[in-house]
RNA sequence: CGCGGGGUGGAGCAGCUUGGUAGCUCGCUGGGCUCAUAACCCAGAGGUCAUAGGUUCAAAUCCUAUCCCCGCAACCA
């Protein structure tokens, strides 16, 4: 039976439509779920919206919608972006889906019987006028951050989650897997600033709006949407309190939470203490990733420079998007995008290392052998380190998989193509197609079909449609993540298609 | 002294855990080639690795201090 490999995003908030750098989150995760299907293993996964809580409710108001309305447009929208981007996911899930209120509700009750939840009283700077809690860090001067006036302390009735239960016990579970929060940095982040200082319990519900899931027996108050949120992962997949389902058992736990570093803090923390109160395990690795910047500054509606993922496919394609966003952040590093970095990668990358040696071997091999796939046993000392190159991605691929080292993986599979380009200068098949028989020529081409056959299998889980693009060029259905390991694969005799070039290099600006 | 991260040739990054000729991509200069999307291949110029000290035979890499930038700081997701 084939392994599991459960991966999700996090669900996406439905206050907007979501920047290039938000998007950046879904194009990785399908990378890694794609890789993951190609190396064998049963994929799960998961991504959608998030979409209660008081900020939803006000834009809603703001534009005359109900929040139900306001939320299906902006989910609608968010799951065309993610389809538009390529993405392999198996279930796009939303917080207002019928299974999911239901659930968290029996969620919430279970917590609360078994003591984790109590009610009890939220005391916090309250500014009458605008009907707002602030902390003390929020406010401006001493007074309330909207309105400028004099805010006083208050109380109000809440629900809270025991947090401080489960202190020690997440303290001691993070200090003895240390790979459960990537990168290394956000865990220490999270274990020196949070955790180790102490855990107070988490205020659990709401009554200052109501667009939220009620509290069993108490609908004056909303649950509190990361408790809303986090469950998805669970109930989406068939979680019951009483009555699992069989694909929970399966699938769960999560391998892989993929997430922005910025919510961190609510997938090591809340979450696990959610999971334990329910007696559930954990996921095995949460990865925060870095964020995409612009001009090295935070991509946002607010600053003005949003850049949008499907205004960025309409002009360059979505591989190219894809290809940008995956090799520009390393791993634990913001990246930085801009359109001249885009265009720069494009045609270096994309348009002369990758499409001009498709284009320009598969000319070739149309004009010598009439786009027959030909081979002879007539090698030379040059091919094998081609071959080891080729051969030898493989692994390296992996490796940056394993670690999650997307940008390296890709360098890898780029490494066949540059070794391939290098190759056919050091061969000159123009001069040895001079030769009477063509032999050597037959034996250089089809290294550098097969070589690019390889590539093209590797490249998949990152370019799906270029990698499609290529293995139609080729005409070839030997495409499966096992036919690379060995030299060979293509079919001798074959007819390829006639060559098409994969990216159209982008002029510069004349302005 | 709130916490964490960063400051490496013109640009974007890697290296720092386990000290020992500073690496990659782009750009630039020169050369080669002509199959190809003026693409490809080779060579070269360009860095006192933020600053100041310290440890060491030896530091981008360890320690200390300072400056600058970024994120977070619990009820906003």
């Amino acid at each position: 039976m084939k392994e599991k490999y459960y991966i999700s995003t996090a669900i996406a908030y439905t206050s907007g439509k979501p920047h290039i750098g938000n998007t950046y989150e879904i194009i990785l995760a399908d990378a890694i779920a794609r890789f993951k299907r190609a190396q064998g293993y049963d994929v799960y996964f998961q991504t959608g919206t998030d979409e209660h809580g008081e900020k939803i409710q006000q834009k809603a108001l703001a534009q005359g919608k109900t929040p139900k309305q306001f939320v299906d447009e902006v989910s609608t929208d968010i799951k065309r972006i993610w389809d538009k981007m390529n993405t392999s996911y198996d279930r796009f899930v939303r917080t207002t889906d019928e299974i999911h209120e239901k659930e968290v509700q029996k969620i919430f009750q279970k917590m609360y019987d078994k003591g984790d939840i109590y009610l009890g009283e939220y005391t916090g700077l309250y500014c009458t006028p605008c009907e707002s809690f602030w902390t003390e860090s929020q406010l401006v001067d001493g007074k309330c951050p909207d309105c400028g006036r004099e805010v006083k302390e208050a109380k109000e009735e809440a629900y809270f989650f025991k947090l401080s239960k489960y202190q020690k016990q997440l303290e001691e579970f993070i200090e003895n897997n240390p790979h459960f929060i990537e990168p290394e940095s956000r865990r220490n982040e999270m274990l020196n600033n949070f955790i180790k200082p102490g855990l107070q319990d988490l205020c659990i519900s709401r009554t200052s709006f109501d667009w939220g899931i009620p509290v069993p027996n108490n609908p004056k108050h909303v649950i509190y949407v990361w408790l809303d949120a986090l469950t998805n992962y669970i109930t989406n997949i068939g979680y019951d309190t009483e009555n699992p389902t069989e694909e929970f058992k399966k699938y769960w736990p999560a391998d892989l939470h993929l997430i922005g570093k910025d919510i961190v803090r609510f997938h090591s923390i809340y979450w696990p203490c959610f999971l334990w109160s329910l007696d559930i395990d954990l996921p095995k690795q949460i990865f925060g990733h870095p964020w995409l910047l612009t001009n090295n500054d935070k991509i946002g509606k607010s600053r003005g420079n949003a850049i949008y993922a499907d205004d960025l496919a309409d002009e360059y394609g979505v591989d190219a998007v894809r290809y940008y966003v995956l090799h520009e952040i390393p791993f634990a590093n913001d990246g930085n995008l801009t359109y001249e970095l885009l265009e720069e990668r494009y045609n270096s990358d994309l348009a002369n290392i990758l499409g001009n040696l498709v284009n320009r071997t598969i000319s070739m091999n149309k004009k010598y052998f009439e786009n027959i796939v030909c081979d002879s046993d007539v090698t030379a000392d040059v091919d094998a380190d081609l071959i080891n190159t080729v051969l030898g991605a493989k692994k390296k691929v992996e490796k940056a998989m394993d670690d999650l080292h997307v940008a390296d993986a890709i360098d890898a599979v780029f490494e066949i193509f540059r070794r391939s380009n290098k190759y056919i200068d050091e061969t000159t098949p123009w001069i040895l197609a001079k030769d009477e028989n063509k032999d050597r020529l037959k034996k250089v081409l089809y290294n550098l079909l097969e070589s690019i056959r390889i590539g093209a299998v590797l490249l998949h889980p990152f370019l799906p449609e270029t990698s499609e693009k290529i293995f139609v060029q080729l005409n070839t259905d030997v495409t499966s993540y096992d036919s690379i390991d060995e030299f060979g694969g293509l079919k001798v005799g074959e007819k390829l298609n006639d060559p098409e070039p994969l990216f159209a290099r982008i002029e510069k600006k004349e302005d």
